[in-house]
DNA sequence: TATAAATGAAACCGAAAGGTTTCGTATTAT
DNA sequence: ATAATACGAAACCTTTCGGTTTCATTTATA
């Protein structure tokens, strides 16, 4: 299928947040702005895989790109963040309490 | 790398989390346990695909088999989401309220 | 103006992802 | 005992992913 044309925000967050390299990248855009060459140089890659991953960011909406003379200056967008985490959250009820244990138990005489 | 064996439980979190049916058989076993043929049947694709999912969702420890004679039961196991969910809160800071904006603004002057 | 810097873009590569079909094997039901 | 059920496992295929090197382009500076 197609992954950035598909109109659900949250794939294209959950695909970006799938490597590691980028949410690394993101915990560095959250200090502040940075360009691509900067960030590259936290990282054991070329410059060019590095944009790359910030392409996918930027599909994603992770982050915001602020063109400045001939800098990109990568900004963290967290709106999208909030979305992941708000998917998350749907199964809170399974962690804070007991009530998932007693659940399955309940479904489990059911079947 | 490899991801399966890397000692980083993060990773096989986000991992599991970025594809949409894998996703989906989470929110299905949010409603109970279920097989795997149980749960093929909701998907457009054959029972091994599923199946394949399901072992990746169980790497990443998001869900537990219980063997029951001939029947393998998937559990969801909320607490990797929560760890999720908490790698994400991270980024709270940055949502709830409007400082990240003025930091912005500052590092650029400092930049 | 010549040069350095910052970056995009393209071509390419091996590995991983996501799917299929086919076959084998326990376990349950008739 | 036989047949149906619920699976796992293997082989295979195509696309995506994550990386590289090379080259072109735009912008700033000596």
């Amino acid at each position: 299928m197609d992954a950035q044309t598909t109109h659900d925000p949250t794939q294209g967050v959950f695909r970006a947040l799938a490597d590691p390299t980028r949410r690394a990248i993101l915990q560095q855009l959250a200090q502040g702005p940075r360009g691509v060459n900067a960030l590259a140089q936290g990282f054991e890659m070329t410059r060019p895989a590095v944009a790359k991953h910030l392409k996918i960011l930027e599909e994603g909406r992770l982050i915001t790109v602020e063109q400045r003379g001939r800098e990109r200056l990568n900004h963290l967008q967290p709106e999208m963040l909030a979305v992941a985490q708000r998917w998350l959250g749907f199964f809170e009820a399974f962690w804070d309490d007991k009530l998932a244990d007693l659940k399955r138990e309940v479904e489990r005489d059911d079947d």
